[in-house]
DNA sequence: AGCACGCCGACT
DNA sequence: GTCGGCGTGCTC
């Protein structure tokens, strides 16, 4: 008894009659338990979005006050609290900064504080008040850009000028709610203008729109954020921005970033020092007070859903962001989703179109190399070299031109996987449910799943036969093959190169590689799809797709958009000068010529493609049609990964009745499929299975999976040898 | 996730 | 006799 009243009366203040907690979110994993905030004791108010440090268990972490103070509640013991650590001297982060992150938090089922710290500099986690303010301190002396002499804007082509003339005001927003919403504690939703998608071939220049647009929003005295699926294979847009607003400050935000520049650059973002954040997926949750306009370029790019922690899709909470924060979004792309492409159809998005190419130039021709028509010693489906008679020829002309070519399959290392004749025996990976690829160079089967590889048998391991066959090619045999066939412009043997992940392992050996492209010691180029994206090879004027059939008919329902898009944005590689793009060709080699997605491809009509795609989706249910979510999970087991999944389809089943008792949901409204082994059934020993979930609507989709997931972290203990779990809301593949 | 505490093998 | 393996359990 003495002890109780020592406790009570040391610890808690007298007259506590209304103690004042304050509630603030930590990193805690969601399977904690604990998903809200954490209540700690404050003299005195805290402004909701300060980042304290708090004492958690053993440690001080880094947290946000996430509200205003609240009154202890009868469930938690005021004296239980503990206080409040350091108060970080920084400007608290908004209410709109909050107000996405719970979105975020919610729509994703992730955890608040997890996701809230989580998009934070990680580097700001180990800040102390005066490491900060040191830190704030320097940043104020950097020099701010002085007025520079402004340049001659490029003259604008006549659908620039028009698309910026449907956008004239768009930047001038007012949001009427800002001077209320620092103490009304709550965001005000301004009426947003509409997203708008941007749909321009490949050279439309896009980038002027977007330029056009973030001067005008500068101009105002906001920030803009201009957001890239991968900086790295950008840098050419940075330049450009840097370029024309060379008067402002740019400040950039990836994963490439060392910590430090990552916490500065930040820093510079929240104190509002920068104008400019361009950024990969990370920099839509970046904190910009004075945020005035969001650009999302290739907006279709599958980099900008994150694949795992946090599940979000970065474009589609730039959308939710702009319309929080009543601003403008323009998407852009020459290949739009079909999500945005349907959210245009239906008006939800204004769609502007810019189908020409600067300076006239046309798009290159596509032909097509009808592989049912080519000798077997071509298609032959083993040793089949797919190098038809009219992609060599082709090649072969540009070496003799002094104009480059790029090869592109999909599929590095020699061949897919190694066959014995003789008993059937096959290269498998004995940890995944894949083929060990061979290597030549190296002489190794590797998989390209685990990582695990060992030196290639000289005879069979399962009879001893002495003679192994490659089945199929990837990039290094492609080259291997290409090159008996090829003349050099000097007489000599062709100077190829192969890029692909395997030549690009050391750093910086992608730029090296790419720089020789560029001076033009290269005369043909092979690789797989990484070469495709982003860079601007000016000499390149010839593409060729060796091999993208086994997109055309793939299990991923997405396989075609993405096949699609890349093959789009590699012909508007192919002689982006208006001289060279009269000869610049693109070859498809194909068995299915007369497939709707190579017919689209022929025309350059994404509009033909998107409408065949738009109608198979909707005759089977898929997106953009439905909403999907996937529960996937990986055990040591079978057993294990069904076990949980039986459970967890048990939880689902039963709270979807619930739901639908209480007329939250009607039947049929929400499809629970039975769990299946994933595309990729085992790697690394781990079995992996996945459970879809689907709805016509999104409010329903949520709804069920508010009440499910919580069941779901409930089920951890039960199931030992699961060793990971996720939910994908809007899963990019099935 | 950290980072404890908590019980069983090779070392100063 | 201690240092340390990682098995379970908690974090306002």
């Amino acid at each position: 008894m003495a002890q109780d009243l020592d406790s009570s009366a040391g610890v808690s203040p007298p007259n506590s009659a209304a103690t004042l907690l304050t509630p603030v979110v930590v990193d805690l994993p969601h399977h904690s338990g604990l998903g809200g905030a954490l209540s700690y004791r404050h003299t005195g108010p805290l402004p909701a979005g300060t980042l304290v440090q708090v004492p958690l268990g053993r440690r001080e972490v880094l947290g946000i006050v996430w509200d205003a103070p609240r009154e202890a509640a009868d469930t938690v013991e005021p004296e239980a609290c503990k206080p409040v650590g350091a108060v970080l001297d920084l400007p608290p982060l908004s209410d709109h900064w909050r107000a996405l992150v719970s979105f975020a938090a919610d729509y994703y089922r992730r955890g608040l504080g997890e996701l809230a710290l989580s998009v934070l500099p990680p580097e700001l986690r180990k800040a102390t008040p005066a490491a900060l303010a040191r830190r704030s301190a320097r940043l104020a002396r950097a020099p701010s850009p002085g007025p520079v002499a402004p340049s001659a804007l490029p003259p604008l082509t006549p659908e620039q000028s028009a698309v910026l003339q449907d956008l004239v005001g768009l930047t001038a927003v007012q949001r009427p709610g800002d001077e209320q919403t620092a103490s009304a504690g709550r965001p005000r939703r301004g009426a947003a203008p509409t997203p708008v998608l941007l749909h321009g071939v490949t050279g439309s220049g896009k980038t002027e729109v977007y330029l056009r647009l973030a001067q005008e929003a500068l101009a105002q005295g906001r920030q803009v954020l201009v957001m890239v699926p991968e900086i790295n294979l950008t840098p050419q847009l940075e330049a450009r921005l840097r370029e024309r607003f060379a008067c402002h400050t740019l400040v950039t935000l990836h994963s490439g970033l060392t910590p430090a520049q990552r916490v500065n650059h930040w820093l510079q973002a929240h104190l509002g020092q920068a104008d400019l954040l361009l950024g990969t997926r990370l920099s839509v949750m970046a904190s910009l007070p004075r945020l005035g306009l969001i650009v999302v370029d290739e907006e279709h790019d599958p980099s900008y859903k994150q694949q795992e922690g946090a599940r979000y899709s970065a474009r589609d909470l730039a959308v939710y962001r702009a319309h929080l924060e009543g601003l403008p979004v323009i998407l852009g792309s020459a290949t739009p989703s079909l999500e945005s492409w349907r959210h245009a159809q239906q008006g939800r998005y204004r769609l502007l179109r810019m189908p020409s190419r600067v300076g006239d130039g046309a798009l290159p021709q596509v032909d097509l190399v009808d592989l049912n028509l080519q000798p077997r010693s071509v298609v032959s489906g083993a040793g089949g070299s797919l190098l038809s008679t009219a992609l060599v020829a082709a090649v072969q002309e540009r070496i003799d031109r002094g104009e480059q070519s790029l090869l592109l399959l999909n599929r590095r290392g020699y061949a897919p996987v190694l066959h014995c004749g003789a008993c059937g025996w096959k290269s498998e990976c004995p940890h995944c449910s894949a083929w060990r690829v061979f290597h030549k160079v190296d002489r190794s089967l590797r998989c390209h799943h685990c990582g695990a590889g060992e030196r290639v048998p000289r005879a069979c391991p399962a009879c001893g036969n002495l003679d192994l066959s490659a089945i199929g090619r990837g990039t290094e045999r492609l080259e291997e093959q290409l090159l008996p066939l090829l003349r050099g412009r000097d007489g000599g043997p062709p100077r190829l190169l192969r890029i692909d992940a395997d030549t690009t392992r050391r750093a910086g050996s992608l730029q090296s590689q790419l720089a020789q492209v560029h001076e033009g010691d290269v005369e043909v180029l092979v690789g797989t799809q990484m070469v495709a994206k982003g860079h601007d090879f000016r000499r390149i004027t010839l593409v060729a797709a060796v091999n993208p059939d086994g997109a055309l008919f793939s299990s991923d329902f997405r396989a075609p958009e993405r096949l699609f898009a890349l093959l789009m944005q590699a012909a508007g590689r192919a002689g982006r000068d208006a001289q060279q793009a009269a000869r610049s060709r693109m070859l498809v080699q194909t068995a299915f010529p007369t497939h709707p997605l190579v017919q689209a491809l022929r025309q350059h009509d994404y509009e033909a493609f998107a409408a065949s795609q738009l109608q198979e989706r909707e005759a089977v249910g898929l997106p953009p049609y439905s909403h999907l979510a996937v529960l996937r999970v990986e055990a040591r087991s079978i057993e294990a990964a069904q076990a949980f999944m039986a459970e967890a389809g048990a939880a689902a089943q039963a709270t979807l009745q619930l739901l639908q008792a209480q007329q939250f949901l009607s039947a049929g409204e929400l499809t629970l499929y039975p769990a299946v082994p994933a595309p990729m059934a085992r790697v690394a020993d781990l079995e992996r299975w996945q459970m879809l979930l689907e709805s016509a609507s999104r409010p329903a989709l949520q709804a069920l999976l508010r009440q499910w997931s919580p069941q779901l972290l409930a089920l951890r203990e039960h199931h030992r040898a699961v060793v990971r779990w996720a939910l994908d809301v809007d899963p990019l593949s099935l």
